[in-house]
DNA sequence: TAGATTGTTAATCGATTAACAATC
DNA sequence: TAGATTGTTAATCGATTAACAATC
């Protein structure tokens, strides 16, 4: 799938700036690809699709590379993204300190009872009623949903309204996007994560592999 | 990858059971594969790899294939997992609603400081030192990471010493089983995850393509 | 120079799909 | 019977890797 690829590409960014904090110059194919559990090989194709030079004996300079990820990938931070459900995975998110680190903030928290949380940060907390208002006007293309299941299509609805482009969803229904909507949908289910961790682990026993990630 | 092919067998799984309480009784490889995002053929291949039959004309027997794919699946609820961290993330988690219509129980949570938390949820929470001899006392084989990522290493080290045999990690670290370590790790990374929404939506409008999950 | 690493091609591998005979 | 759907084979597709010439 080609998503792998970004993710690869994002995965690579964030160990080289690890490896530049910590004073490093230099790489070779083979440490990156040792570090993200990849082949060396695959490290040089996704290199060379990026037009990413190294040296045929010192590696690929770390700055260069950095610098050419936030090329690809895009740089401009802050990412500005909304949530919608401030319920305790919603309010977690909120308070996530991380995201600061990755250039992320949620800008506004939507919910069916703005009162009820308003209080919980700093982020200022509206009625699901002005979301589509709200991401129109401030050109939002990122949405988290955290609603219970029942009420997560219909909160993407109005998400794409407003034009929403990319949706992360921890909603436990599978989200999809309708055909020729333009939209990016990521599901992230913690259910099925569990009880498809606990198929591997009763059934690697006998095979005795550890698969990775 | 062969984990893809779990993934599905899970979906189909949930799908189906939402099916069966609405009433259906049958299902074509046809529905299954819109409603999951696959070919028909691709259903129909995988329900062949765990032997399911179905009729020539009338589809498959929704009773029938919810009752196999629990068998290949494993059934044994409740599935009992620890957590260690006890703070926003993890906090959201003891609480979080939908673990109980999975079978997944939270038994215990795990923190540096268990006085902080102790009142937050029914769950009990207990000192980190205790995680060994609990995961190992109750045969625990599933563990769950939302500490800071400096921790995240550790914690994992303690996870495998109690016999723990499989993780999700919430942490922002790429944590990975190390070679025959006969471990399975799972990393949810919400940076990353938002950066690569990210990139696919500010790259789709050249393509126009609508990838989807 | 000898040794090591890149960049790229061709081979491999595995997963998905097209297609169709079997059959209800 | 005619129509529809399964079950399975062979073809396709894409991603990964092996391998090696180029070269620092």
């Amino acid at each position: 799938m080609h998503r792998d690829f970004i993710v690869r590409l994002s995965k690579y960014k964030r160990l080289l700036q690890k490896l530049k904090s910590l004073g490093l110059v230099k790489v070779f194919s083979n440490n990156l690809g040792d570090a993200i559990g990849v082949s060396p090989a695959l490290v040089r194709k996704d290199f060379s699709l990026i037009s990413l030079p190294g040296n045929k004996r010192g590696g690929y300079n770390i700055e260069t590379v950095i610098a050419q990820l936030n090329n690809v990938l895009g740089e401009e931070s802050p990412h500005r993204v909304v949530l919608a459900g401030c319920g305790k995975i919603g309010r977690a998110l909120m308070e996530y300190k991380e995201f600061a680190k990755d250039g992320i903030e949620i800008v506004a928290g939507f919910d069916i009872d703005p009162e009820a949380v308003r209080s919980a940060s700093r982020v200022p907390v509206h009625a699901v009623s002005q979301m589509i208002d709200f991401v129109r006007e401030n050109r939002i293309k990122i949405g988290i949903i955290a609603v219970p299941d029942s009420a997560a299509g219909q909160v993407m609805d109005l998400m794409l309204q407003g034009g929403i482009r990319g949706v992360l969803n921890f909603a436990p229904v599978e989200l999809k996007s309708t055909p020729g909507c333009s939209c990016v949908v990521q599901n992230v289910n913690i259910g099925l994560e569990i009880e498809n961790l606990l198929y591997l682990v009763n059934h690697m026993e006998h095979t005795g592999e550890s698969p990775d990630e």
